[in-house]
Order: structure tokens, then sequence, then C-alpha cells
DNA sequence: CCTACATATCGAAACATTTGAATATTTAAA
DNA sequence: TTTAAATATTCAAATGTTTCGATATGTAGG
């Protein structure tokens, strides 16, 4: 992972509405659908899209479409590859 | 560590400059002074010292005072629960 | 004490992010 | 095939971040 996407990343990470998102992920077993964060959230839908935008673009959430729906997954792999790189920070 | 704190590191994390001052901590043993850092990045001193701020202030680095001069080192306890925090999303 | 060095602060310009109203797009259902 | 629901896009306002020149502060050495 080079320094770009780690860049990425942090910034994905560095918004309160985000974090909230993220974690929401721990409640609902393994996916979460954009109009359950639109009720997670206490901000317009534009808003809440851009925010679920910024994660899909830094890979952390996989969209998947489903008819008018849309479900997102946790991408564990790049949340692993992520962390990896904080780790080596650590000496 | 409350979202407040995740949320003020990973926004300390998601600038280039910022990442590459810690990982020349991997190249100074444990240690580098500010003076360094100026070296370092492609940046005036007030903005170098701008960015050594948004580290302090997150709690990723460390500052102490040697005479005229300024020593960082690595918090390594708050970037562990931090990637404490990040493995926690997972599921 | 004066001078030079190291770092911090201030102020302003440039740029990026967040937010919501309005509107567009896509798709399911009637 | 019209209508309604779910999500995305556009635009503009407000706010926050980054950068640097100028200047201030603190400290060591002469």
């Amino acid at each position: 992972m080079d320094n770009k996407k780690i860049e990425k990343i942090s910034r994905a990470l560095s918004d309160a509405n985000r974090i909230a998102i993220l974690q929401q992920f721990k409640k609902k077993k393994d996916c979460l659908y954009c109009a359950e964060v639109n009720d997670l959230l206490d901000l317009t839908q534009p808003s809440v899209s851009h925010h679920l935008k910024q994660l899909v673009d830094a890979e952390l959430l996989l969209p998947q479409k489903e008819g008018r729906n849309l479900k997102y997954v946790l991408n564990q792999q790049v949340l692993d590859e992520y962390i990896a790189c904080l780790s080596e920070l650590k000496d």
C-alpha cells in the first residue's frame, strides 16, 4: 500500500459520520444498506451519499446493487493492509 | 479511545507530509529532531511547524525540549490504541 | 547584554471539505 | 407506461486546511 492510499484511507476515517458508519457494521453483522445509513445519521440524503462515496472511493466499503437498493460490505482486506502499514511505523 | 480521538488521529494521518514524518522514524532509530524534519520536507519552517503540531496534538508524537532544539519520539502507545480501534471494526 | 539560532505564532491567500436544496437517474411496482 | 422509491449529481454557501512571509519568542554562546 503506497502513501497516497494511506493518505486517502486516513482522510476517509477523519470524520465522525464516517466513523459511525463503519462502527455500525459491528451491530449489523456484515452488511449495511444505504437506507439504514440514512436513518443512522442526522444528515440529509445527499450528505450521506457524499460520505458513503468517500468510504467507497477509499475502498473501505464495497457497494453491491440490489435492485433499487444499495448494500455495502466492509472491505476487510483493505482495512487489514492499512493496519499493517500503521504497524510498520512502530520501529 | 473515543471517536473524537479516532477522528483526530485519522486527520493527522491524512497528509503526505505527515506520513513522511512518521515514516522517518523507521530510518532514525527512535527519535527525530525538528531540524531534521525541516530538512526532510520541501516546505518552509512555519509549514513544517504546523504539521508537527498536528501530530503532537493528536499525541502521535511526544515533544521533548533540549535547549534550543526540539526532539520528538513516536508515541507507540497511542498508535497501538488507534490500531486496536480499527481492528475492532472488523466484526 | 548582544547576537545568532531554533522554533512558534500571526495573518492572509489558496485550496479542499462539508452540507443541503434542487434536480437527475435508475428501478420496482401498480 | 405511469408513478413512486432509492440513490446520485450539481451547485453554492459555509467552514476548515495548507502554505508562506513576516514577526515573535526562547535559548545558547560570545
